[in-house]
RNA sequence: GGGCAAGUGGCGGAAUUGGUAUACGCGCUGGUCUUAGAAACCAGUGCCGCAAGGCUUAAGAGUUCGAGUCUCUUCUUGCCCA
């Protein structure tokens, strides 16, 4: 057998891919846009990405098959924490190290053969990016979706700087391991609740999104329906506005608890008990696990507030550490028997419990109860259920002019300061008299500065000696924004750059933008199911209200999630975890260490991560195998929404597959002219009719491991066919459909192959022929007794029931149920089944 | 604690949506070739049984001529939110 050189073949097609691009010449042609999620440049590519890719490709080059103009691009992620921790390890400028990484990685992309338009490549850390970035923001922030809010950050008091919630862990910085701290900061927020309301119901419109992903979506969003109600003080003259969602509870109010930031604790501020309080709630984290998780305290003051249904009810007013200020209106009133942070704190400041849903355990609460049921000891509400309580007490608050219906949402406004360097500067600047101005468009844009120092703790554009300073519009005194953007805000628009990644002028063209958008399929991990997939819905909603001449307000027609790349894990006898390749198996479970023969402890797989070092480099398999079988590989094994497992022997089998195709192509080729009779021929067409629309369909539905099991059977077919001295030019051309459907999985192997084979169209998907297939193939009908098969009757199709009947007489394994018996009912669908019900 | 998925051989997984359960691949077993290994090829492979046959889609019930698929209960495992 002639085995195929891969390295070979895949140079020498990837250089035909530089050049030829998935696009129609005839702009007419309805476009497709494909894009995949873009990588942070981290290093090198790793098994994630290649089977993110690899899915896009598939999708990318099938389109452009099916006459599509496709868009197939490709960029960075390249802003962000890890370039500045490894400048620091490494003494290299993050933009080099960056560079270098995109570098590498690009090269090892363009090794797996992929259909990516390289001349529209962008990387938000090149300042033709990030200065569109800025505009962008100008933009919005004079359409009021920027604003400046003094906030609570996790604060790392060894590092000097504020830390994302996932970068705090069990309450300590991630680096430092130094208690957080709550520091309240100025810092800049997009105004994303504006639209919270259209960001939840334009989610109906996305029909092709994962459900899933639109329920979490839905979810954080968090739209629930509560009242205001106001709560009056002894004396009569100052109120405080509370949000409940459960105003049917009302009743069971026995005490109101404020955030400390409340307004009305500047009562307080002078009492050193007070402040005390306060200073043992900035010890808090910022989360709401952190808050929930934490011990419930309060400060009791000396405030009481009238029930306003119950007259001369006195509740007390305590500041507690787990109301927050930017939820509703910073105030509660507690519930304890139906909210079980209410009870918490009950018990612990000996407050009143006063049950008003009725249950089982009424009387002998010692847990909250949150359940259904009906109304008690709640006067005119008694005997209602949850819903109409709610009702009616709304309907009263707002008869009394107490307060008001009120919808609320979970979501909060968008924090985008980021204390770091590697980031996107913010336009803005600070002038003496306190005023804050946008730069000027033309002035854009800011440019990162290259000489910073990492080494010491802080914001290094803060410290830098001469950046920030600069003037303003007027050349008055004026300090720049020493703060960067969030690394998501990077990722908001970077699928509009794309349609015009070389614009001068404009963050995209309209033209182009309203051409290519939205993207047509969108393809990656589910872990960004929440942020990055609202906060790109957010901006081009923003860009859309802003600029009418942008179309769209959903970027994402359909998005497809895959899920990930696993391997087991390996653990010697010191709890040391150890690389695939420093272990040898023995049998499924055994293995031991390659250095001292040692046991080793086999885990479950788990998603490849360095930490646990059961990673497996994919330049390493490409090397080895190839780009087609990795690609074939990992497509293969599972269906691409569920985790796929890596093995060693899958790729070896991939590879060996491939070569039979090939083998099979060159004794396609080789053969002498042969003849056959036609019945032969039409049988084979038949066959290969039927498994190109089998193909087609599997593609359709991304089940593309079924795709490639289907590709094995047919291949047994033309295997046979080549057996059995088929025509030549007929295996041929049956060889070249096969060939084309196989182009979207392994490019670099399908397209030699049918260069081989003398195939000068590259750039059509097959036309299958259905009454060829529908006419010619027979079926197999399963013959039942009771409902059990006794036999299969291989038989043409759309037979009628009684020709089927005739057929079923003759069967001697049916005779063996029937003789003797009452036939009493016959089941007869139509090319499915025959069902006999005996006695 | 709440919500959402899912549970099919030794393993990854198929099943034209209510109509042959276990396609295809891995692994395993036996054989051919080979000095040997690797590779390749042939045959077998859900379970019980010598066989006829029976049983089997986490467990149990229900609807139906017929259930992996629909309904209910229970169990288990993931993911998200708390």
């Amino acid at each position: 057998m002639e085995r195929i050189n891969f390295q070979v073949i895949e140079k020498k097609w990837q250089k035909h891919f530089a050049k030829n691009l998935l696009y129609r010449k005839e702009k007419k042609a309805k476009k497709f846009y494909c894009l995949e999620m873009f990588p942070y440049p981290s290093g090198k590519i790793h098994m994630g990405h290649v089977r993110n890719y690899t899915i896009g490709d598939v999708i990318a080059r099938y389109k452009y098959l099916n006459g599509f103009n496709v868009l197939h691009p490709m960029g960075w992620d390249s802003f962000g924490l890890p370039a500045e921790n490894a400048a620091k390890l490494n003494n290299l400028n993050p933009k080099d190290w960056t560079n270098q990484n995109i570098a590498t990685m690009k090269k090892q992309l363009k090794s797996l053969g992929l259909s990516i338009d390289w001349n529209r490549e962008i990387s938000t850390c090149d300042k033709d990016y990030y200065k569109h970035q800025q505009e962008l923001f100008i933009d919005l922030y004079n359409h009021g979706y920027v604003s400046r809010k003094e906030t609570y950050v996790n604060w790392d008091p060894v590092e000097n700087s504020v830390l994302a919630n996932e970068q705090v862990i069990n309450g300590r910085g991630w680096r430092s391991n130094a208690i957080v701290e709550r520091k309240k900061l100025s810092q800049w927020f997009f105004n994303i609740t504006k639209l919270s309301e259209e960001l939840l119901s334009d989610l109906l419109k996305l029909n092709n999104w994962p459900d899933k992903v639109k329920l979490m979506q839905k979810n954080w969003i968090g739209k629930s329906y509560g009242c205001e109600i106001d709560f009056f003080l002894e004396n009569g003259k100052e109120s405080l506005k509370i949000f409940t969602t459960r105003p049917d509870t009302i009743f069971g109010a026995t005490f109101i608890a404020l955030s400390v930031d409340h307004p009305i604790c500047k009562k307080f501020t002078n009492k050193n008990s007070f402040k005390e309080f306060k200073n043992i709630c900035s010890k808090t984290g910022t989360t709401e696990e952190a808050l929930a998780n934490a011990e419930k305290i309060g400060y009791k003051t000396d405030l009481f507030a009238d029930h306003p249904f119950i007259s001369g009810k006195k509740i007390p007013v305590f500041v507690a550490n787990f109301v927050l200020m930017d939820y509703g209106t910073g105030a509660i009133f507690g519930c304890p028997a139906h909210d079980q942070r209410d009870y918490d704190f009950a018990k612990k400041y000996n407050i009143e419990i006063i049950e008003v849903i009725k249950h089982d355990k009424l009387g002998k609460l010692n847990e909250a109860y949150n359940g259904e049921g009906l109304l008690t000891n709640s006067e005119f509400l008694n005997n209602l259920n949850i819903e109409e309580a709610k009702k009616k007490i709304i309907q009263l608050v707002e008869n009394k002019k107490i307060g008001k219906r009120k919808i609320q949402y979970r979501l909060k406004d968008w924090g985008v300061s980021r204390q770091r360097y590697w980031g996107c500067p913010i336009p803005i600047v600070y002038l003496e008299d306190g005023s804050i101005q946008t730069v000027s468009k033309d002035d854009l844009p800011i440019i990162l500065p290259d000489d910073v120092d990492l080494n010491t703790p802080g914001n290094p554009l803060e410290k830098h000696p001469t950046w920030k300073f600069t003037k303003d519009k007027n050349g008055k005194k004026a300090i720049r924004e020493t703060d960067t953007l969030d690394t998501f805000v990077d990722s908001s628009w970077y699928f509009l750059r794309f349609c015009s990644p070389n614009s001068k002028k404009f963050p995209f063209e309209k033209d182009e933008a309203n051409y290519w958008m939205p993207v047509d399929q969108y393809i990656g991990g589910v872990e960004h199911a929440i942020l990055h997939l609202l906060y790109s819905r957010f901006f081009m909603k923003c860009i859309n209200k802003m600029n009418k001449q942008i179309k769209y307000s959903e970027p994402f027609k359909n998005l497809f999630t895959q899920g990930m790349v696993c391997h087991e894990t390996y653990k010697d006898q010191n709890n040391n975890w150890l690389y695939p390749d420093e272990i040898t198996k023995l049998s499924n479970h055994e293995a031991i260490k390659n250095t001292d023969k040692s046991k080793v402890f086999v885990g479950p797989p788990e998603s490849m991560s360095k930490s646990k070092k059961n990673t497996i480099d994919p330049e390493v398999m490409i090397t080895r195998y190839g780009a087609d079988s990795v690609r074939w590989f990992i497509l293969s094994d599972s269906p691409p929404e569920k985790d796929v497992q890596w093995s060693d022997q899958g790729v070896n089998s991939a590879n060996k597959f491939l070569q039979k195709i090939w083998d099979l192509n060159n004794q396609i080729m080789n053969l002498k002219e042969t003849k056959s009779e036609k019945e032969k021929i039409k049988n084979l067409e038949v066959q290969v009719n039927y498994f190109t629309q089998k193909i087609t369909k599997s593609i359709e539905n991304f089940q593309f491991n079924v795709s490639i099991a289907l590709f094995y059977e047919v291949y047994k077919i033309l295997r046979k066919g080549l057996e059995e001295k088929i025509t030549k030019n007929i295996l041929i051309k049956n060889m070249a459909t096969i060939m084309k459907l196989l182009i979207p999985f392994t490019p670099h192997l399908a397209l030699e192959c049918l260069s081989l084979l003398g195939e000068k169209n590259f750039d059509s998907w097959p036309k299958t022929d259905e009454n060829l297939v529908s006419s010619a193939i027979k079926i197999k009908m399963p013959v039942q007794i009771n409902g059990k098969t006794r036999d299969i009757l291989e038989v043409e199709k759309d037979l009628s029931e009684q020709s089927i009947l005739k057929i079923v007489l003759k069967s001697t394994k049916i005779k063996k149920y029937t003789e003797n018996k009452e036939i009493f009912r016959t089941i007869f669908v139509k090319n499915k089944i025959v069902n006999y019900i005996i006695k």
